[in-house]
DNA sequence: TTAATACCCTACTAACTTGATAGAGATTAT
DNA sequence: ATAATCTCTATCAAGTTAGTAGGGTATTAA
């Protein structure tokens, strides 16, 4: 029930990005502010290119950068290119559904395929641009609580 | 984002004891039903013994019972107690939040946080009680349509 | 009493996944 | 040219998963 350190990197990647849209970010400053080790983003970058996700320029004044605006990437799509699916129990997806013979007989099943919904539902409404607004208006309250306390 | 077979076996073991409920079950009838490998079986209902799920009788005539009414018994108490945390990201959990200093100013955390308060809702509401029901009734439908197809 | 039955317990393991690290190579602005 | 930056492949330690193996112990029907 995990999501693991490779996905939330992936995901936090993207947003720094979706922040920085219009520029190319070096790996090093974006590993930096998302406190991610430097050579496995550089890992999880270069597969979020294969996955169309981000662009990139090399040599001097290079990095990456959105392919798309923030606004046309979801969690969903990110967390599925990464992670793989998102449906709790392998006996839900249509494909390889080698887990279990009694499916349809399943009341178990049904718990995890609403939850599964759930989940879905949730990761591909919430694009970047939503939690780019809402990340620089945190910020925001973070910034005026620190001028009021010094 | 998985469960893994041995939640998955531990569900459909206080499942299937529900279901019996009043009489100790063997290990290996209940591995027959259920599709469970018999001697994974064995240590996983250990694991629930030792939980306080269920309860054992040995020698000829032995088995295992429930510990209590199926109702007094949900979904998301076993899962925890065999899979551990439901919460899909560890930055959510009060101890052991040593994932990310800025938990605070997340907003990707906000967006598990629901997740995780979903998922707990649902399997926490769940009981055995239900589980058993729904159960009964769709083979009881299955029946009544193998009776009408013969 | 004794043999059979069934749970109890510990150890082990192959395969896979996770979370990285290392280093040589390709590209580009200046 | 050369320094900066991405590209690509290989490697690896540690942990997890999904079991398997096998002897030990308690209970009870006959």
């Amino acid at each position: 029930m995990k999501i693991t350190f490779k996905g939330d990197y992936a995901l936090k990647a993207i947003l720094d990005l979706a922040i920085h849209h219009g520029r190319a970010e070096r790996i090093e400053s974006i590993a930096k502010r998302q406190d991610i080790p430097f050579k496995f983003l550089e890992q999880i970058l270069l597969s979020l290119k294969k996955g169309g996700f981000v662009r990139s320029k090399r040599g001097r004044d290079g990095g990456y950068y959105l392919a798309r605006a923030p606004k046309q990437i979801t969690m969903g799509q990110v967390i599925r290119y990464v992670e793989g699916p998102i449906e709790p129990i392998s006996c839900i997806l249509k494909k390889g559904g080698t887990h279990c013979d009694f499916a349809a007989q399943c009341v178990l099943r049904d718990v995890f395929l609403d939850i599964g919904q759930y989940i879905a539902d949730k990761v591909d409404r919430v694009t970047f641009a939503d939690l780019k607004e809402k990340q620089l208006k945190k910020l925001a309250k973070e910034n005026k609580y620190l001028n009021y306390s010094i």
